[in-house]
DNA sequence: AGCACGCCGACT
DNA sequence: GTCGGCGTGCTC
C-alpha cells in the first residue's frame, strides 16, 4: 500500500497548498493537522504544517514527492490557534504558510523541536574511577574525569566554561562510555501563594463600573472598549481585571504599542502580580519566544505581555484579551501579512469565546463606531485621577506672524513664563532633523532624494543630508553642486533646528530633544528621563517618541508647533491620527495639582475639527469626524482594499495595475458584485521611492462580503497575468496608510 | 519568495 | 574569451 498523502501549507507565497506522499512508516494516525514535515520544495527543502490528509490527489502520481521527515508527535500549535491562522489568511488574501511564517515562533519554523529548552547535564558515567585505566595517556581527560566527579549532581552544559571543562575531552571521555549526558526538561516555574504582591489601588466609581462590566462578561465573547482621558486610570482596570482572571484559574493576554509602552506598563505588571509572566517584545530572541510561546501553551505562563506578533501566542486557559492603547497604528502589520492585530484579537475573542477589553484615551473610529453600532460596550473613564485637572487648549494663529525655527514670539513668551515659574515644557514637532530642506539661495537649487521624489532633510551635527524614505545618506555639501556658490540656506524646522534655537533663546535652562537620533544610543533615553524626572525646569523637544506612555509631572506646558499638516493631507486618516497625536502630547502635561497648557501653533486656527477638538474634546472631534467618513462614504462606513505595485521601469506598475483593475471589472460583472467601486489606478502619492515607481489600485465597497467575495478570484487571476513577475505587487485588506 | 536557466554587455 | 545583469519558469 503507498504511503498517504497529505497536504501541506508551505512558506511560499504561493497561495495554494501542497500534496506529499507521509514519510515512510510513519502511522496514519501521526498524521494530525498542525504536525510539521521537512519536504523537497522545488531545489530546497522547507518545513510545511499539515493541513489535512487526502485520499488521493489532483497532482499527477509522478510529480508527487515525499516528505523527508516528521518533526512531531503531537502538533505543536493547538487548534484554536490553527484557525486563528486559517481565518487570517483568508481575511488578508496571504498565503497560509506564509501566515504561518509570521504566526509561529522562528524556531519553530525551522524545524526547532516544540519543546521548552533542554539542560544538558555532564556525569561521570556509573562505576568509573578517575583512575580508569583507560585514561592512563589521557591526562586531560583524567583532569576533566576528577572535576566531573565533584559534582554528584551533574554539571550543567553553560558551566562547562566556567569550570574550564574541555569539550572535546568531554567528547571523547562521552564517547569512551566513561561519561553519562543527562537531558532535563527545564521545570515549569512554579508560583506560591496570593496572586496579589502588591494591594490593588481604590477606584472610583467610573472605573469601579468598568470593572463590573466586563466582569459580568466573563466566561463568553464579549467586547468593551474602555474610552478613558489620559491619567484616568486605564491600566489599573486593566490590573484589577487580570486578577480575577487569575482567580478563576485563566490567563490573560495583553497587547500593548510597539514604542516605548515597555519599562513604566510591564513594571506595574510584575510588581503587582505573583505571576508568571511571559513578554513578547522586539528585544526577546528566539529561544526565549519560544519558551514563552510553549509556556503559555501549556498553561505555565499565566499573563502574556507582547506587541502585535503576540496576538498569535496560543493560550491554554485563555480568559481575557485586552488590547491597551488600541488605537495604535503599530498593531497594523505594514509588510508581508498586512494584518491588524486588534481586529484579530477580536476575531480571535470570539473564536475562543472569551472577552475582549480595547482601551485607549483616543479610541479609532473605528472602534467607536463599533461602540455606536451595539457591537461593543462603551465605558467611559473622564475623571483624572486625583482630581488632576485637564488641560487647557489654546489655538496659537500664527498665520503672518514670523517664525523663529518654527518657534511665534507669542509661545516664546509663554516658555518663558513657564520656565521662570520653575515649571518644564514639552516642544511637540514631528520632525526630525534640523530642517527638512536645504535651498541654494543663487539658483534654487533643492537637496533632491537621486532615488525618491523627495527632499533630503539635512541634520547639522552630522554635517549630513538624509533621505527619511530610503535612507540615502551624502555629505552636507558646502558649495551649491548646481551653481558652485555659498549661500545654501536650510528651509523648514525639525526638532534639531528647534533645539538649537531654544538653547540660544533660553540659556539658563536645559533643551533636550528626544527623538530617534538622540536616543539611538542605548542608555541616552533613560539619563533624559531621568533629568526630566528631577523635577528642575527645562525644555523637552522631541517626535512623537515623546507622547507615548511616559508621564512628565512637571511639565505644565506643551507646545505643539505644527498642526496644518494634519489638517489638509491627502490621506482621509490624517485628522484622526493629527487629533490622537494632540490628546496623547497633551496627556503628558498637568498630572499633578497644576492644570497644563497645551498651545497649538496653526495657520488654521478655525478649522471645524480642531476647533471641536480643543473646545469640546476628543470625542466631540471623533463624532465630527466620523459624520465626514458617513458623508463621504468612507471607513468605517465603507471598506477598503488596496492593490500596491512598484516596478523599476517608469509605468510599468501602472500598466500592470491596468490590467488588474481590468480583470477586477470582469469579475465584478460575472460574480454580479455590486456596490464595489474601482478607484484608480494611480501614481502613489510619492511615486518614486527607494528608486522604484509606485502605483496604487483602491477598492472601495459599501459591504464587506461583496468585497471578499471579489478578492479571492480577483488575486488568482493576478497571481497569473503575465506582466505580474516584473511588478512587485501586494493586497493590503483594511489599509491603514493610503501612500 | 527562492532558485535555476538562459541570453547579452564590461572586464579579471 | 568569462562574470554577471535580470527576464521567465517552476515549485506537489
Amino acid at each position: 500500500m503507498p504511503a498517504p498523502i497529505v497536504r501541506l501549507a508551505l512558506p511560499s507565497p504561493l497561495r495554494r497548498l501542497f500534496d506529499y506522499r507521509a514519510p515512510l512508516g510513519v502511522p496514519y494516525t501521526a498524521l494530525q493537522p498542525g504536525v510539521r514535515l521537512r519536504v523537497p520544495f522545488g531545489r530546497r527543502e522547507v518545513i510545511g504544517v499539515l493541513v489535512q490528509r487526502v485520499e488521493h490527489s489532483e497532482v499527477p502520481e509522478d510529480k508527487l514527492k515525499s516528505a523527508v521527515e516528521l518533526l512531531d508527535a503531537q502538533p505543536p500549535l493547538p487548534e484554536s490557534l490553527f484557525r486563528l491562522c486559517q481565518w487570517t489568511a483568508q481575511y488578508y488574501q496571504h498565503s497560509l504558510g506564509d501566515t504561518f511564517t509570521w504566526a509561529l515562533p522562528t524556531l519553530l519554523r525551522q524545524g526547532e523541536p516544540a519543546e521548552v529548552r533542554q539542560e544538558r547535564f555532564w556525569h561521570v558515567a556509573e562505576g568509573v574511577r578517575p583512575d580508569d585505566p583507560r585514561l592512563a595517556r589521557a591526562p586531560r581527560q583524567r583532569e576533566v574525569l576528577r572535576t566531573l566527579a565533584q559534582h554528584p549532581h551533574g554539571v550543567p552544559h553553560a558551566l562547562l566554561g566556567k569550570l574550564q571543562l574541555n569539550k572535546n575531552s568531554l567528547d571523547l571521555l562521552l564517547e569512551k562510555g566513561l561519561l553519562r549526558l543527562e537531558v532535563r526538561r527545564h521545570r515549569p516555574a512554579e508560583r506560591h501563594g496570593d496572586w496579589l504582591a502588591q494591594a490593588e489601588l481604590p477606584l472610583n466609581d467610573e472605573q469601579r463600573n468598568a470593572v463590573e462590566a466586563v466582569r459580568a462578561g466573563f466566561g463568553g465573547f464579549n467586547a468593551y472598549l474602555l474610552a478613558g482621558v489620559t491619567g484616568s486610570g486605564k491600566t489599573e482596570v486593566y490590573l484589577q481585571l487580570i486578577h480575577q482572571v487569575l482567580m478563576a484559574g485563566k490567563q490573560a493576554l495583553v497587547l500593548i504599542p510597539e514604542i516605548n509602552l515597555g519599562p513604566q506598563t510591564l513594571e506595574r505588571f510584575t510588581r503587582r502580580f505573583n505571576a508568571r509572566i511571559a513578554l513578547l517584545h522586539s528585544s526577546v530572541n528566539d529561544r526565549e519566544r519560544l519558551d514563552a510561546w510553549l509556556a503559555a501553551r501549556d498553561g505555565e505562563a499565566d499573563i502574556v505581555i507582547g506587541t502585535r506578533s503576540a496576538l498569535f501566542t496560543p493560550l491554554k486557559n485563555p480568559g481575557l484579551i485586552i488590547v491597551d492603547e488600541e488605537h495604535d497604528a503599530s498593531y497594523k502589520q505594514q509588510e508581508g501579512l498586512r494584518y491588524h492585530a486588534r481586529d484579530l484579537a477580536v476575531v480571535r475573542a470570539r473564536q475562543e469565546e472569551v472577552p475582549i477589553l480595547l482601551g485607549s484615551a483616543t479610541p479609532s473610529l473605528e472602534s467607536l463606531h463599533n461602540a455606536h453600532a451595539g457591537r461593543y460596550a462603551l465605558l467611559r473613564l473622564s475623571r483624572r485621577a486625583g482630581n488632576a485637572k485637564p488641560p487647557r487648549f489654546l489655538r496659537l494663529d500664527v498665520k503672518s506672524l514670523p517664525l523663529d525655527a518654527g518657534i511665534s514670539r507669542p509661545l516664546q513668551q509663554a516658555i518663558a513664563e513657564t520656565l521662570a515659574a520653575g515649571q518644564q515644557v514639552l516642544v511637540f514637532l514631528n520632525r526630525r532633523g534640523f530642517a527638512p530642506t536645504l535651498l541654494c539661495h543663487d539658483c534654487g537649487w533643492i537637496s533632491q532624494c537621486p532615488r525618491c521624489d523627495a527632499r533630503m532633510t539635512l541634520h547639522q551635527r552630522h554635517r549630513e543630508v538624509r533621505c527619511h524614505h530610503c535612507g540615502h545618506v551624502e555629505r552636507q555639501p558646502s558649495n551649491c553642486p548646481q551653481c558652485g556658490q555659498v549661500d545654501l540656506r536650510p528651509v523648514g524646522a525639525g526638532t534639531e533646528r528647534a533645539e538649537e534655537r531654544l538653547a540660544i533663546l533660553f540659556p539658563d535652562y536645559p533643551v533636550l530633544r528626544i527623538d530617534r537620533d538622540s536616543t539611538a544610543r542605548k542608555d541616552a533615553m533613560q539619563r533624559m528621563f531621568a533629568t526630566i524626572q528631577h523635577g528642575e525646569p527645562c525644555l523637552l523637544v522631541g517626535t512623537q517618541m515623546l507622547a507615548k506612555g511616559h508621564h512628565f509631572p512637571r511639565v505644565t506646558l506643551v507646545a505643539i508647533l505644527d498642526a496644518d499638516s494634519g489638517l489638509f493631507s491627502a490621506d482621509f486618516r490624517a485628522s484622526e491620527r493629527m487629533a490622537q497625536l494632540i490628546m496623547q502630547v497633551a496627556g503628558r502635561a498637568g498630572r499633578a495639582e497644576e492644570a497644563g497648557r497645551v498651545i497649538i501653533q496653526t495657520h488654521l486656527a478655525d478649522h471645524p475639527l480642531l476647533v471641536q477638538l480643543t473646545e469640546q474634546g476628543y470625542f466631540a472631534f471623533a463624532e465630527q469626524a466620523l459624520s465626514e467618513r458617513r458623508a463621504a462614504g468612507l471607513p468605517p462606513f465603507s471598506h477598503l482594499a488596496l492593490l500596491r505595485a512598484e516596478a523599476h521601469k517608469p509605468g510599468q506598475a501602472e500598466g500592470f495595475l491596468d490590467q488588474a483593475c481590468s480583470e477586477a471589472e470582469q469579475l465584478l460583472g460575472t460574480l454580479n458584485l455590486s456596490g464595489t467601486e474601482l478607484l484608480g489606478p494611480v501614481p502613489a502619492p510619492m511615486e518614486r521611492r527607494a528608486g522604484r515607481y509606485r502605483a496604487q489600485l483602491l477598492v472601495q465597497a459599501n459591504n464587506r462580503a461583496p468585497l471578499h467575495r471579489l478578492l479571492g478570484p480577483w488575486l488568482t487571476v493576478l497571481e497569473q497575468l503575465p506582466g505580474a513577475r516584473a511588478v512587485r505587487w501586494s493586497l493590503d485588506v483594511d489599509p491603514i496608510d493610503l501612500y
